[in-house]
DNA sequence: ATTTAACGATTACTGTTGTAAACTATAAAC
DNA sequence: GTTTATAGTTTACAACAGTAATCGTTAAAT
Protein backbone atom coordinates (compact mmCIF):
# COMPACT_ATOMS: atom_id res chain seq x y z
CA UNK A 1 0.00 0.00 0.00
CA UNK A 2 1.17 3.58 -1.13
CA UNK A 3 1.44 6.41 1.57
CA UNK A 4 -2.43 6.21 3.73
CA UNK A 5 -1.98 9.83 4.33
CA UNK A 6 -2.14 11.99 1.59
CA UNK A 7 -2.80 15.45 1.53
CA UNK A 8 -2.02 17.05 -1.36
CA UNK A 9 -0.40 20.58 -0.86
CA UNK A 10 -3.32 22.67 -1.70
CA UNK A 11 -5.71 21.09 0.63
CA UNK A 12 -2.59 21.15 3.23
CA UNK A 13 -3.50 24.90 4.30
CA UNK A 14 -7.12 23.45 5.22
CA UNK A 15 -6.00 20.61 7.10
CA UNK A 16 -3.83 23.40 9.19
CA UNK A 17 -6.57 25.53 10.25
CA UNK A 18 -9.08 22.20 11.39
CA UNK A 19 -5.97 20.91 13.27
CA UNK A 20 -5.89 24.65 15.44
CA UNK A 21 -9.38 24.72 14.93
CA UNK A 22 -11.14 21.61 15.74
CA UNK A 23 -15.51 21.51 14.96
CA UNK A 24 -15.90 24.62 13.07
CA UNK A 25 -17.93 24.65 10.14
CA UNK A 26 -16.77 25.36 6.38
CA UNK A 27 -17.57 28.87 6.64
CA UNK A 28 -15.91 29.13 9.54
CA UNK A 29 -12.60 27.48 8.12
CA UNK A 30 -12.66 29.21 5.05
CA UNK A 31 -12.25 32.84 7.19
CA UNK A 32 -8.91 31.28 8.03
CA UNK A 33 -8.10 30.77 4.43
CA UNK A 34 -7.93 33.00 0.83
CA UNK A 35 -8.41 32.07 -2.52
CA UNK A 36 -11.99 31.14 -4.55
CA UNK A 37 -14.32 29.66 -1.82
CA UNK A 38 -15.38 27.04 -4.81
CA UNK A 39 -11.75 25.85 -4.95
CA UNK A 40 -12.39 25.42 -0.86
CA UNK A 41 -15.43 23.45 -1.04
CA UNK A 42 -13.57 21.63 -3.92
CA UNK A 43 -10.75 20.41 -1.55
CA UNK A 44 -12.53 20.46 1.60
CA UNK A 45 -14.61 17.24 -0.31
CA UNK A 46 -11.71 15.88 -1.54
CA UNK A 47 -10.33 15.88 2.35
CA UNK A 48 -13.34 14.01 3.55
CA UNK A 49 -13.50 11.72 0.56
CA UNK A 50 -9.96 10.78 1.33
CA UNK A 51 -10.08 10.03 4.97
CA UNK A 52 -8.35 12.85 6.27
CA UNK A 53 -11.61 15.13 7.73
CA UNK A 54 -15.02 13.90 9.14
CA UNK A 55 -18.04 15.72 9.15
CA UNK A 56 -20.68 15.41 11.65
CA UNK A 57 -24.02 16.68 10.80
CA UNK A 58 -25.55 20.02 12.55
CA UNK A 59 -28.60 19.92 10.19
CA UNK A 60 -29.49 18.64 6.28
CA UNK A 61 -27.39 22.07 5.48
CA UNK A 62 -24.15 22.37 7.36
CA UNK A 63 -21.37 20.42 9.08
CA UNK A 64 -18.79 20.94 11.65
CA UNK A 65 -15.37 19.12 10.59
CA UNK A 66 -12.51 18.03 12.19
CA UNK A 67 -9.26 15.72 11.41
CA UNK A 68 -9.04 12.16 11.44
CA UNK A 69 -5.25 11.76 10.42
CA UNK A 70 -3.08 14.24 12.83
CA UNK A 71 -0.85 16.60 12.18
CA UNK A 72 1.82 14.23 14.36
CA UNK A 73 0.99 11.24 12.28
CA UNK A 74 0.92 13.88 8.92
CA UNK A 75 4.31 15.25 9.87
CA UNK A 76 6.01 12.09 10.74
CA UNK A 77 5.15 10.94 7.33
CA UNK A 78 6.27 13.70 5.24
CA UNK A 79 9.49 13.52 7.81
CA UNK A 80 9.81 10.12 7.05
CA UNK A 81 9.02 10.52 3.28
CA UNK A 82 11.10 13.32 2.46
CA UNK A 83 14.23 11.31 4.39
CA UNK A 84 14.19 9.13 2.35
CA UNK A 85 13.46 10.60 -0.98
CA UNK A 86 15.89 13.29 -0.88
CA UNK A 87 18.73 11.84 1.67
CA UNK A 88 18.10 7.54 0.75
CA UNK A 89 17.22 7.53 4.36
CA UNK A 90 20.46 8.70 5.86
CA UNK A 91 19.68 10.82 8.91
CA UNK A 92 23.88 11.77 8.74
CA UNK A 93 23.64 12.76 5.43
CA UNK A 94 20.85 14.86 6.25
CA UNK A 95 22.53 16.76 9.21
CA UNK A 96 25.10 17.43 7.29
CA UNK A 97 23.36 19.06 4.91
CA UNK A 98 21.16 20.80 7.44
CA UNK A 99 24.40 22.42 8.67
CA UNK A 100 25.80 23.40 5.21
CA UNK A 101 23.07 25.10 4.20
CA UNK A 102 22.91 26.66 7.60
CA UNK A 103 19.98 25.65 8.18
CA UNK A 104 21.09 24.41 11.77
CA UNK A 105 23.40 27.27 13.79
CA UNK A 106 25.84 26.51 16.52
CA UNK A 107 23.26 28.37 18.50
CA UNK A 108 20.18 25.53 17.75
CA UNK A 109 22.60 23.07 18.57
CA UNK A 110 23.53 24.71 21.96
CA UNK A 111 19.69 24.89 22.65
CA UNK A 112 19.09 21.49 21.49
CA UNK A 113 21.81 20.11 23.97
CA UNK A 114 20.21 21.71 26.80
CA UNK A 115 16.85 20.74 25.88
CA UNK A 116 17.96 17.09 25.95
CA UNK A 117 20.16 16.92 28.65
CA UNK A 118 17.23 17.92 31.18
CA UNK A 119 15.42 15.05 30.80
CA UNK B 1 6.76 31.21 -10.70
CA UNK B 2 6.86 28.05 -9.59
CA UNK B 3 9.20 25.27 -8.40
CA UNK B 4 11.56 25.50 -11.27
CA UNK B 5 13.15 22.25 -10.63
CA UNK B 6 10.26 19.57 -10.53
CA UNK B 7 11.40 16.64 -10.53
CA UNK B 8 8.49 13.38 -9.96
CA UNK B 9 9.34 10.75 -7.24
CA UNK B 10 9.34 8.19 -10.16
CA UNK B 11 12.24 9.96 -11.99
CA UNK B 12 14.25 10.37 -9.12
CA UNK B 13 15.93 7.61 -9.48
CA UNK B 14 17.30 8.12 -12.72
CA UNK B 15 18.51 11.30 -11.49
CA UNK B 16 20.69 9.75 -8.92
CA UNK B 17 22.18 7.48 -11.16
CA UNK B 18 23.02 10.48 -13.40
CA UNK B 19 24.04 12.29 -10.88
CA UNK B 20 26.49 9.92 -9.74
CA UNK B 21 27.42 8.67 -13.09
CA UNK B 22 27.65 11.17 -15.80
CA UNK B 23 27.58 11.31 -19.39
CA UNK B 24 26.14 7.11 -19.52
CA UNK B 25 23.88 6.00 -22.12
CA UNK B 26 20.16 4.92 -21.39
CA UNK B 27 20.84 1.60 -21.15
CA UNK B 28 24.00 2.30 -18.84
CA UNK B 29 21.55 4.06 -16.68
CA UNK B 30 19.09 1.17 -16.85
CA UNK B 31 21.33 -0.95 -15.50
CA UNK B 32 21.34 0.31 -11.83
CA UNK B 33 17.88 0.48 -11.98
CA UNK B 34 15.05 -1.94 -11.76
CA UNK B 35 11.47 -1.69 -12.99
CA UNK B 36 9.93 -1.72 -16.59
CA UNK B 37 12.12 -0.54 -19.01
CA UNK B 38 9.61 1.09 -21.14
CA UNK B 39 8.80 3.07 -17.85
CA UNK B 40 12.31 3.61 -17.56
CA UNK B 41 12.70 5.40 -21.34
CA UNK B 42 9.16 7.27 -20.86
CA UNK B 43 10.97 9.08 -17.73
CA UNK B 44 14.28 9.44 -18.70
CA UNK B 45 12.43 11.23 -21.75
CA UNK B 46 10.63 13.39 -19.48
CA UNK B 47 13.51 14.44 -17.90
CA UNK B 48 14.97 15.53 -20.74
CA UNK B 49 11.80 17.71 -22.02
CA UNK B 50 11.29 19.21 -18.63
CA UNK B 51 15.18 20.53 -18.68
CA UNK B 52 16.60 18.46 -16.05
CA UNK B 53 18.76 16.41 -18.15
CA UNK B 54 20.54 16.83 -21.28
CA UNK B 55 21.71 14.52 -24.00
CA UNK B 56 24.81 14.53 -26.21
CA UNK B 57 24.20 12.57 -29.48
CA UNK B 58 26.78 10.09 -30.39
CA UNK B 59 25.26 8.86 -33.23
CA UNK B 60 21.82 7.86 -34.84
CA UNK B 61 20.86 6.11 -32.11
CA UNK B 62 22.47 6.91 -28.82
CA UNK B 63 23.05 9.52 -26.28
CA UNK B 64 25.20 10.40 -23.34
CA UNK B 65 23.01 11.56 -20.90
CA UNK B 66 23.84 13.83 -18.06
CA UNK B 67 22.45 16.32 -15.46
CA UNK B 68 21.77 19.82 -16.07
CA UNK B 69 20.35 20.83 -12.45
CA UNK B 70 22.42 19.79 -9.59
CA UNK B 71 21.80 17.72 -7.18
CA UNK B 72 22.38 20.22 -4.67
CA UNK B 73 20.22 22.40 -6.02
CA UNK B 74 17.16 19.83 -5.81
CA UNK B 75 18.32 19.04 -2.37
CA UNK B 76 18.21 22.32 -1.51
CA UNK B 77 14.67 23.04 -3.19
CA UNK B 78 12.76 20.28 -1.26
CA UNK B 79 14.71 21.07 2.14
CA UNK B 80 12.44 24.53 1.35
CA UNK B 81 9.82 23.21 0.57
CA UNK B 82 9.73 20.59 3.28
CA UNK B 83 10.46 23.21 5.73
CA UNK B 84 7.62 25.64 4.29
CA UNK B 85 5.00 23.02 3.96
CA UNK B 86 5.21 21.42 6.93
CA UNK B 87 7.01 23.47 9.39
CA UNK B 88 5.25 26.52 8.15
CA UNK B 89 8.60 27.50 7.15
CA UNK B 90 10.00 27.54 10.91
CA UNK B 91 13.54 25.88 11.45
CA UNK B 92 12.66 25.56 15.45
CA UNK B 93 9.66 23.48 14.80
CA UNK B 94 11.45 21.19 12.60
CA UNK B 95 14.54 20.93 14.84
CA UNK B 96 12.46 20.20 17.98
CA UNK B 97 10.44 17.67 16.34
CA UNK B 98 13.53 15.82 14.77
CA UNK B 99 14.44 15.67 18.46
CA UNK B 100 11.25 14.42 19.48
CA UNK B 101 11.36 11.89 17.07
CA UNK B 102 14.80 10.86 17.57
CA UNK B 103 15.84 11.56 14.15
CA UNK B 104 18.57 13.67 15.92
CA UNK B 105 20.29 11.98 19.00
CA UNK B 106 22.19 13.47 21.66
CA UNK B 107 25.87 11.67 19.76
CA UNK B 108 24.34 13.16 16.81
CA UNK B 109 24.58 16.95 18.20
CA UNK B 110 27.64 16.09 19.69
CA UNK B 111 29.26 15.42 16.42
CA UNK B 112 27.74 18.14 14.40
CA UNK B 113 28.95 20.85 17.43
CA UNK B 114 31.94 19.29 16.46
CA UNK B 115 32.37 20.09 13.20
CA UNK B 116 31.16 23.28 13.13
CA UNK B 117 33.88 24.32 15.90
CA UNK B 118 36.70 23.05 13.83
CA UNK B 119 36.10 25.62 10.72
C1' DA C 1 23.72 -7.81 -47.83
C1' DT C 2 20.29 -9.11 -44.74
C1' DT C 3 18.43 -9.80 -40.41
C1' DT C 4 17.64 -8.32 -35.84
C1' DA C 5 17.95 -6.27 -31.35
C1' DA C 6 17.00 -2.25 -29.25
C1' DC C 7 17.26 3.17 -28.82
C1' DG C 8 14.53 6.66 -28.92
C1' DA C 9 9.84 8.61 -30.29
C1' DT C 10 4.98 8.32 -30.31
C1' DT C 11 0.77 7.13 -28.37
C1' DA C 12 -2.14 5.67 -24.50
C1' DC C 13 -4.63 5.40 -20.45
C1' DT C 14 -5.75 5.97 -15.46
C1' DG C 15 -5.51 8.58 -11.34
C1' DT C 16 -4.47 12.85 -8.92
C1' DT C 17 -4.08 17.73 -8.39
C1' DG C 18 -5.35 22.53 -8.99
C1' DT C 19 -8.85 25.30 -10.10
C1' DA C 20 -13.59 26.68 -10.49
C1' DA C 21 -18.49 27.07 -12.30
C1' DA C 22 -23.20 25.36 -11.99
C1' DC C 23 -26.75 23.18 -9.56
C1' DT C 24 -29.79 21.81 -5.63
C1' DA C 25 -31.94 22.13 -1.52
C1' DT C 26 -32.82 24.35 2.72
C1' DA C 27 -32.03 27.41 6.93
C1' DA C 28 -32.77 31.79 7.82
C1' DA C 29 -34.57 36.34 6.95
C1' DC C 30 -38.47 39.14 6.27
C1' DG D 1 -45.42 31.91 3.67
C1' DT D 2 -42.23 33.46 0.38
C1' DT D 3 -37.81 34.91 -0.82
C1' DT D 4 -32.96 34.50 -0.67
C1' DA D 5 -28.35 33.51 0.52
C1' DT D 6 -25.48 29.77 0.73
C1' DA D 7 -23.73 24.84 2.32
C1' DG D 8 -22.87 21.16 0.15
C1' DT D 9 -22.95 18.29 -4.41
C1' DT D 10 -22.04 17.59 -9.14
C1' DT D 11 -19.67 18.37 -13.17
C1' DA D 12 -15.61 20.17 -15.75
C1' DC D 13 -11.23 20.49 -17.49
C1' DA D 14 -6.24 20.95 -18.08
C1' DA D 15 -1.75 19.55 -16.34
C1' DC D 16 1.05 16.23 -14.37
C1' DA D 17 2.36 11.64 -12.73
C1' DG D 18 2.79 6.68 -13.06
C1' DT D 19 2.90 3.09 -16.00
C1' DA D 20 3.59 0.84 -20.32
C1' DA D 21 2.89 -0.82 -25.27
C1' DT D 22 3.97 0.02 -30.03
C1' DC D 23 6.44 1.79 -33.87
C1' DG D 24 10.15 3.30 -36.83
C1' DT D 25 14.92 3.40 -37.67
C1' DT D 26 19.46 2.00 -37.49
C1' DA D 27 23.85 0.04 -35.42
C1' DA D 28 25.46 -4.17 -35.02
C1' DA D 29 25.54 -9.09 -35.80
C1' DT D 30 25.95 -12.78 -39.05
Amino acid sequence: MKNKTNIADSELPIMKVIWEHPNLTSPEIFEYLDGNKNTFKTLLQRLVAKGAVKSAEINARAYRYSAIISREEYTKNEQKGFLQKVFDGSREKMLLNFVKEEKITKEDLQKLMEMIEEE
